[in-house]
DNA sequence: CCAAAATTGTCACTTACGTTACAATTGAAC
DNA sequence: GTTCAATTGTAACGTAAGTGACAATTTTGG
């Protein structure tokens, strides 16, 4: 089984975003440098305090991250799947912790510390560029969510959020979005029963089906036309 | 003049955050293969579809910076300084543009192209390494201001958005923050009725001192209890 | 010094979200 | 199959923020 993880690892590397066009040569001594870590569900990826302050690139698994809030709070940001990178080099955090990561379903890790980056950078400086490019990536997620949060009511915002999440699933059913209606409104800064209100209201005019725990786009553009605030019902 | 600007660019870049710490050889490329632009104010430093895909680092003058959201909304983001990088190299943009800048003050920008960047990243990696440092810091803000909106009320948004500000101002009266009470609410998603309420509020309480196109902070550590919401007013 | 523009202070009214609580479904474990 | 936990559906009520409008104040420019 050990070949069979250090083949699949490569293709996880391989299809994930931020590695996109960078030589093979850079995904090997990713592969190599790494070390896989498993995690059970409950199980914190990036605790405070933590002393594995390098990168993490997610293999297989789920996991939820969440946001330090002033006054101690937590906020869910979103969801975290295989070739996403978590935790950073602490020479760039430049503060107190910025996400943790809770493991959802078990999952595992190919875990890259400071030292394995600065040798790989030695040999391979792409390395950087690749890990300016993932960054660049956070912060358009985060800065689309702020923007989100900031501009719309809540009404588009739901919309809004339920495009982002369809633009992100790359799985076979994107239009189906497993969620309770308790966690989307955690992530959004509304109560279930606000959540509740619209989602059924979408329901109404055809835009979705709401499940038990998931969610199904019917009307994509009808979302974008909510979103966009077009249409003022 | 001529060396008078190279010095005064050099001296800009020296106390940049994100390039703290790198040798002074760094910097120098940056000054040489970097071309001096200046812009007036009303001027947008990256227009949609603008030619000009490399980096920008502002040198002197002031910007407000936008992020667009749904519904060709455009959000008061920040404020940008001296030292601070606007524009992203197009090779990690991967969608539309993400913020645009437009000039308070009159500015002058060292812009660097990709060309450039690449000239530069040959002979030296570490502006790759550099790079992903500010992208990192952007990042920080963008995430701490999506958590601050999603997951707190406007009277403790106000005064967390106050300390912010705060922390982040470099000059000699940090106690003093510029700013309209119609800007503070554009940037934070409340209307200035909202906000006038909650900084009234705070006045009363001795938190701050409000001016005429200015906010005085007064009580540093009250603020903070508000917003952590240790107080339950 | 005066006029115009920008900013702040304040009003009554409306709306939408939050709070609290409980019932009705659905899914999963045993 | 049966039980239990998780999730969704729904209600009445209070409240805080939005809307629109106008007066008072400070700054700016001629």
């Amino acid at each position: 089984m050990q070949t069979n993880d250090r083949s699949s690892i490569f293709e996880v590397l391989r299809h994930a975003a931020w590695l996109k066009g960078y030589p093979d040569d850079l995904l090997h001594r990713l592969v190599s440098e790494g070390r896989l870590v498993r995690l059970n569900p409950g199980e914190w990826a990036q605790a405070e305090g933590d002393d594995r302050p390098g990168l993490s690139v997610v293999i297989s698994g789920l996991l939820h991250s969440y946001c330090a809030a002033p006054g101690d709070r937590e906020v869910l940001i979103g969801f975290v799947g295989p070739g996403s990178v978590i935790g950073h080099a602490t020479r760039y955090s430049g503060g107190p912790r910025l996400v943790t990561a809770v493991c959802i379903e078990p999952s595992t890790f190919l875990e890259l510390s400071e030292e394995a980056l600065d040798r790989i950078g030695s040999q391979a400086p792409h390395i950087w560029q690749a890990m300016a490019g993932f960054a660049y990536a956070h912060m358009r997620s985060a800065l689309r969510m702020a923007a989100e949060v900031i501009s719309l009511r809540p009404r588009e915002r739901i919309a809004a959020r339920l495009l982002a999440f369809h633009d992100h699933i790359q799985a076979a059913d994107r239009h189906v979005i497993k969620i309770s209606q308790e966690l989307l409104g955690e992530m959004m800064g509304l109560t279930r029963k606000t959540i509740n209100y619209h989602l059924s209201n979408f329901e109404g005019a055809g835009l979705i089906r709401v499940g038990y725990g998931k969610i199904e786009l019917a009307n994509i553009r009808g979302l974008k036309m909510i979103a966009d605030r077009v249409v003022c019902v």
